[in-house]
DNA sequence: GAATATATTCAACGACCGTTGAATCCGTCA
DNA sequence: TGACGGATTCAACGGTCGTTGAATATATTC
């Protein structure tokens, strides 16, 4: 049984789509070459001649969705930027304009988009590929992010919203990975599964924290003397 | 070059060692027996003797400090809750009970605590270990936490508990992976390593978070008469 | 010191890995 | 029709994988 029924798709998209099934589910090494063209109804050999090589096959696949989700996720940032003005948008705007393009194709964009959210929980969670390829294709976002972040937190050292961003990262990131453990955890009460409930609390929740480090930093620094506060900062 | 120096330390050891880093860096299926047992200096051979086999020795390096982990854990918490008597703890220090004692080991427990964290993170985010593996280890601890945590929220709904717990493991999680993106992205101004960073903050930030959750559902429940709100549980 | 149990070494197995080059198919254009 | 070029198939390569059984070394017991 190589496919359920012909399919007239070309060959290069159903081993994109297959390999980013596998990838997300098991990991780059996890999954042989075998197994995506398999799951494709595609010989092997054909991933060499598309792609190069596995390694490259694996970067195409995270590179497919980042292009078209990154400038979405910029427009939304600065429409909520523009619908403010002239004051900061709130920080529960901000984050929200973060994550709700990936929440909601990750719910209503079909299963392509859920397993791609779950690959990308997998590489910004990996010491290998993490940094490498998390940096190359979303920093330029980050970076804008934490831009408008820091003039919704006027006073708020720069330290602080980057901590609070790394906070932010990592809910949304396991909540993509789909492991299903909170859903046993919490005897069904919780769905994981169940974007709507996190897009729901992930903006207050976040928001939350970020004022929490705000005070926190404005509140020691009020404790510490400039000098000591520099001397400190460069001892840390 | 076998060992370094002559090793006298059994090679069981040297071979849970070896694994514990090689797994936390590249994965289960990134690492190679080859290549665990020539870091430890050690015949392949020996990994099936002592283990099994390669998925028995991957959960040997899960299960070697997480019992010696929980215990610790559990114990600041009970403490943490009778100094408090009569009354709840805060979110704060029950918070910190939970995270203190990794960020502690992960800070000045030596490289292979730093290493197992990591792998715990690669484990917490992995569709195919996470659930099974997790959920075996620490499950009864998490159940712990989340009953105190609920008595310090008084009128909270569990499943918002929950969902705060999930935000919560999260940013540790990520913190844990030690990707070094944080570092880079802030042009050195945080450096994820810094453990202490990390304690000081994580615990304001999610205490915030639990606190903005709560507070989010009382508001929605005085909004809606409780027959509706009973009708949309159901539904969602 | 022989016997025994445990620990380690060595060589090899079959299976699967990613990759390659030649052969074949197929639609396009001359 | 025939030549051509991109897409696909096929068979096979060398290498590495996890695992195994027999042989050897080391420690323990009588």
């Amino acid at each position: 049984m190589k496919k359920k029924t012909t399919d007239h798709r070309p060959a290069k998209e159903r081993i994109l789509d297959a390999a980013e099934q596998l990838f997300a589910r098991r990991g780059f090494y996890g999954v042989s070459l075998r197994d995506i063209t398999q799951a494709a109804g595609v010989d092997v050999a054909l991933v060499s001649y598309h792609f190069g090589g596995k390694r490259e096959l694996f970067t195409a696949v995270f590179e497919r969705r980042a292009e078209v989700l990154n400038r979405e996720r910029l427009e939304l940032l600065e429409e909520v930027r523009r619908a403010a003005l002239p004051a900061a948008p709130s920080l529960e705007a901000i984050a929200n304009a973060f994550f709700e393009p990936l929440l909601e194709r990750s719910a209503r964009g079909g299963p392509g988009w859920k397993s791609y959210f779950a690959l990308v929980a997998y590489v910004n969670n990996s010491p290998e590929f993490g940094p490498v390829m998390m940096t190359r294709h979303f920093d330029p976002l980050v970076e804008r992010f934490i831009a408008v972040l820091r003039e919704a937190l006027p006073g708020c050292p720069a330290r602080e919203v980057y901590w609070g961003y790394q906070f932010l990262t990592g809910a949304l990131t396991l909540t993509f990975a789909e492991t299903g453990r909170l859903d046993k955890l919490s005897g069904g009460l919780c769905r994981s599964s169940d974007l709507d409930s996190v897009r729901e609390r992930l903006a207050p929740y976040v928001a939350a924290g970020f004022r929490a480090l705000s005070a926190r930093a404005t509140a020691a620094a009020s404790r510490t003397p400039v000098r000591a506060a520099r001397k400190a900062r460069r001892r840390s």
